[in-house]
DNA sequence: ATAGGGTTAG
């Protein structure tokens, strides 16, 4: 009885020690889907089974120790079952009751791994029933790992041998191995034995486990597709999966991952009635609002909603808050319907997101409304950031006074004191205002009410002072707090270095930013922008270039804007190779030039009368895939005034206008004073009638350019209506109306009307 | 919840 193909025939006379390879991987096992159908001939009916003891000590006597060479050849080969005395065995284990635990029992007793392995290949063939493979692997690799130290190389080696005889491993042993690989951070190995696994066998806490391995390893996209995997093939995830998942997701060393990807993810083990956690969700919501917009987010918690996950306060407040972020009042209103509905009690938060979305809208009163509804004393009371977000709107409505109120109201009904934050939103209102003494007042005060000023502080009011034309008051005031230890930053600086350019003094600006420099503060972007700007604008062009060039070593892009700011310094200057080199720079750069780097090239080529290389510009410009717009076609109407063709001017306003592109006060403004400078007075009036009718309100600019006409011909009656007019309209003269006005109505002896006009009262009535 | 800029036509 030959079991061919099934097993190593011991009587093969060609190979009677060692047996070839190829051979070697024909070997078919036992296996439980293929049970053989030959019956063995030597089995015995009788008697119980011999004791394994007998059994072992059979093998390990009759055992041969082969020398080095021959163990390091035969490492790569089945171990022949020859060498036993075959029919001494057999007789031994002919009992019917020695049966596959008995065998493996015997397996698991011997303490040598080539010994095992000739049982093992013996008994597969010559034991009736024969060996069951995978088992007697696993019972190997169940005793291999008990045996320190490096149980995966043993395991390794077994591994190979499984493999060499075709057998497929058991999901024990599967484990057991990816275990012990993955324990070494033998990731490929462990995945591959992953991978021949039969996919019954591949059962979740495998899986979990792998998926923990995949992340400890850094390779979250493979761990995505394993999950993905994992429920493409039916596999249920557990409460484990989850937790893996959920938290290596979260990690920020996983964010570049596809966030969508996720939030499928996210959904099937919801689907499974696994779910994050409420601050899990919340983080998921305010990543997902964050990288993909609300609505991703809005549809997971829905999604999540439906499928019953436990949905707290803090998730809706990320969903409400990114809503808010988006002026969505709409979303926001149904999502508070819907934690009403759901029984959700919104938190001081939840009420904090609303107060500050009112503020930002200019709501404030409905802000205050909300404040009203809240409690007092308890948990749903108004907090300290609630009161800062209320005050600060306040202060940017410019309701300074009621943002004082508040903050003593704060302090006296609900026993919540200011902070930092209270008193540096207070001040910079009040900066804001002009009221520089109340903004230094509140700062006195600080101290005794254990507040003590921080850098912000210092900033606002160094701002505070700069806005307000008080340079010397700003770095005075900085000086004064260096000595009390507060440093400054990018943003003091920045403040003091932008007021001094804008009035001009470039040697102070440049001192402060060798100073900031010096004293070890980077300059950043906006520090940067404000140099070049005011550099461009006060025409110190090779200066603003070598701030530029600074910028770029330092490792910032310059933007679209400073582009454009440089491109419009060089075209004041009339230097337009210089400005055409910087278009060239930065398109470059990479940089698109937008609507406003045309319309500045535009304007400044009216400017110099060239009208048809303007006209280039603007085809380029629509070929760029910019649309020309109001201010394009100021700046050509302002080009044909310019070169003297009124009629062409008015030509292309009309046409505009009646395009649908609303002309505004510029264009106006424009026509007016060159219809007035031309001499066409009526016609300059009446298209300040037809401004108004329009809903274009005129400005100081208008009347001005109207009052240098009236004054030329002397039209005093017309001038007094014109400057009624303006104060019904509620239009401050700037200081050009006020020397128009001064020097003509002097000249004619009517002061008392000039008087009575800049007070804001009616001019033309004579009855004074 | 607080501080600095935002470019173009008169």
């Amino acid at each position: 009885m030959h079991c061919k193909n099934r097993c190593l025939r011991p009587q093969d006379p060609a190979t009677p020690h060692a047996v070839p390879m190829k051979r070697m991987q024909m070997l078919k096992y036992h296996h439980p889907s293929t049970p053989p159908t030959t019956k063995l001939p030597f089995r015995s009916s009788s008697s119980s089974p011999p004791d394994p003891r007998v059994v072992i000590d059979f093998l390990q006597r009759k055992r041969k120790s082969p020398n080095n060479e021959q163990q390091e050849r035969e490492k790569e080969k089945v171990q022949s079952p020859d060498e036993w005395n075959d029919e001494e065995l057999r007789s031994l284990l002919s009992s019917a009751s020695f049966t596959q635990t008995h065998l493996l029992q015997v397996i698991r007793a011997l303490n040598d791994t080539q010994t095992a392995l000739r049982f093992i290949d013996w008994a597969s063939c010559h034991h009736s029933p024969p060996l069951h493979g995978p088992s007697a692997f696993q019972t190997l690799f169940d005793a291999a790992s008990r045996r320190l130290p490096n149980p995966h190389l043993r395991l390794q080696e077994l591994l190979h041998q499984s493999r060499l005889r075709g057998l497929p491993l058991s999901a024990d042993s599967a484990s057991l191995l990816i275990h012990s690989f993955s324990a070494v951070g033998w990731v490929s190995q462990s995945l591959q034995i992953f991978h021949d696994l039969k996919p019954h066998l591949r059962k979740t806490p495998l899986y979990n486990h792998l998926l923990h391995l995949l992340f400890k390893s850094d390779r979250p996209s493979d761990a995505l597709s394993l999950a993905h995997h994992m429920f493409d093939s039916g596999r249920r995830p557990n409460q484990v999966t989850g937790a893996i998942l959920f938290s290596a997701l979260l990690k920020r060393s996983n964010h570049g991952i596809d966030e969508d990807s996720i939030a499928r993810l996210v959904l099937e083990l919801g689907r499974h009635g696994v779910f994050p956690d409420p601050v899990q969700l919340t983080q998921w919501i305010t990543r997902l609002c964050r990288n993909c917009g609300t609505v991703k987010a809005w549809d997971l918690l829905h999604a999540l909603k439906d499928l019953g996950a436990e949905l707290q306060v803090p998730s809706f407040n990320a969903l409400l808050a990114s809503l808010g972020r988006e002026r969505d009042f709409h979303r926001m209103n149904l999502l508070l319907a819907e934690m009403k509905e759901m029984g959700v009690e919104p938190s001081v938060i939840t009420h904090g997101i609303l107060i500050n979305q009112l503020c930002k809208s200019r709501r404030v009163d409905e802000a205050l409304q909300v404040l009203d509804k809240m409690g007092k004393g308890d948990e749903t009371a108004p907090d300290v950031v609630t009161f800062n977000t209320l005050i600060d709107g306040l202060c940017k409505a410019g309701r300074q006074d009621e943002g004082l109120g508040l903050m003593d109201r704060m302090l006296m009904q609900y026993n919540c004191s200011p902070n930092i934050v209270t008193y540096n939103c207070l001040m910079d209102g009040f900066c804001k205002a002009g009221e520089l003494d109340n903004a230094r007042e509140l700062f006195d005060g600080m101290p005794e009410q254990g507040v003590p000023p921080n850098v912000i502080t210092m900033n606002t009011i160094v701002d505070g002072m700069c806005k307000n034309g008080r340079i010397s008051s700003a770095l005075q005031f900085f000086k004064e707090l260096r000595g009390k230890g507060l440093e400054g930053n990018a943003v003091t600086y920045c403040s003091l270095i932008g007021a001094s350019l804008h009035v001009n003094n470039v040697t102070k600006a440049m001192e402060l930013f060798e100073e900031m420099v010096s004293g070890g503060i980077s300059p950043d972007s906006v520090t940067y922008f404000t140099l070049i700007s005011g550099l461009s604008q006060a025409g110190r062009l090779e200066e603003a270039s070598s701030v530029a060039s600074s910028m770029e070593e330092a490792g910032f892009h310059l933007d679209v804007a400073s582009y454009n700011v440089l491109i419009s310094g060089f075209c004041r200057k009339k230097k337009f190779e210089e400005a055409y080199k910087m278009l060239k720079r930065m398109e470059e750069a990479g940089v698109k030039p937008d609507e406003v780097t045309f319309n500045t090239l535009i304007a400044a080529l009216c400017k110099g009368g060239d009208i048809l290389t303007a006209n280039e510009v603007m085809s380029k410009m629509i070929e760029e895939g910019c649309v020309p717009s109001v201010v394009t076609y100021g700046a050509l109407i302002h080009g044909h005034c310019k070169v003297g063709n009124l009629d062409e001017a008015l030509k292309l306003f009309r046409s505009k206008a009646a395009s649908g592109i609303r002309p505004n006060a510029v264009i106006y403004n424009i026509l007016i004073d060159y219809l007035c400078k031309g001499n066409e007075l009526d016609s300059a009036l009446s298209l300040m009638d037809e401004m108004r009718a329009e809903g274009v309100f005129p400005t100081a600019t208008t009347y001005n350019s109207l009052f240098k006409g009236l004054r030329d011909r002397n039209l005093l009656d017309k001038a007094y209506e014109l400057m009624d007019k303006m104060n019904e309209q509620g239009c401050n003269p700037d200081y050009i109306t006020v020397e128009i006005l001064t020097e003509w109505l002097s000249a004619v002896g009517e002061t008392t009307r000039l008087r009575r006009f800049v007070q804001g009262h009616e001019v033309s009535v004579s009855s004074m």
